[in-house]
DNA sequence: TGACGATATAACTTTATAGTTGAAAGGATC
DNA sequence: GATCCTTTCAACTATAAAGTTATATCGTCA
């Protein structure tokens, strides 16, 4: 199946799932889980990625949520690793194409 | 190289170009183009998305410059194409993720 | 139970953007 | 040039969300 089919239900999870992904912070936490080969504690991404504990919180609940990262609880932590291999696939694509055209661009200068 | 360097350039490119994926309007813009095997007119996509002439035109420019679409002016009308692979890997990809999800969210409520 | 550490939530401000409307700009044709 | 068609742009409104601050909740341990 190349173009799977796109009704509108799927067209909106698809758009939450993009949208998750482009915010700033939330790619700091992405690479931050993807670099770990292991959980992460919520506490440790704070300490990984400089943001605030609050915000922290709140990006990685909404990662949860569209289904790009899984939570479980240990006691007092609450550990977080990104689903793979759909993150690492989609975040390497679109990372070589950003890193290719800021490349270009600079060429272009030069 | 597994995991690309990401400064915080190509990390706020990313985030740009997650950011045009992340909306329902330019999703179904995309999913016409790729449908389309090739170039389409911008009133053409008016009409096989259903968004009105001056969004349509909002959403390329945005899409153009992010380097998911191209853009070629012939006469009156202007051509858009979405740059494979890289459109159709990523769509693909979330999509695929997508449709699962909602798959299984389904078959848990049977 | 009480105190403490970790995470979640609520309220709020600020910023960004989707969509609409109306007008302007650029080509084509006569 | 006048007109028509297509696309772009500007101004505006409404909505969503990112971040902060403060507080609440939850688990652990003394």
């Amino acid at each position: 199946m190349t173009t799977p089919p796109l009704n509108s239900q799927i067209i909106h999870e698809v758009s939450l799932i993009f949208g998750s992904l482009g915010d700033v912070s939330r790619l700091k936490i992405l690479r931050a889980l993807l670099d770990a080969q292991e959980a992460v504690s919520q506490g440790s991404l704070v300490d990984l990625t400089g943001l605030s504990q609050a915000n922290t919180s709140k990006h990685l609940a909404l990662l949860v949520r569209v289904g790009l990262v899984t939570r479980e609880q240990q006691g007092n932590l609450v550990f977080f690793a990104p689903v793979r291999p759909i993150v690492e696939q989609v975040c390497n694509l679109v990372c070589g194409h950003a890193t290719a055209r800021i490349e270009e661009a600079y060429r272009s200068l030069v």
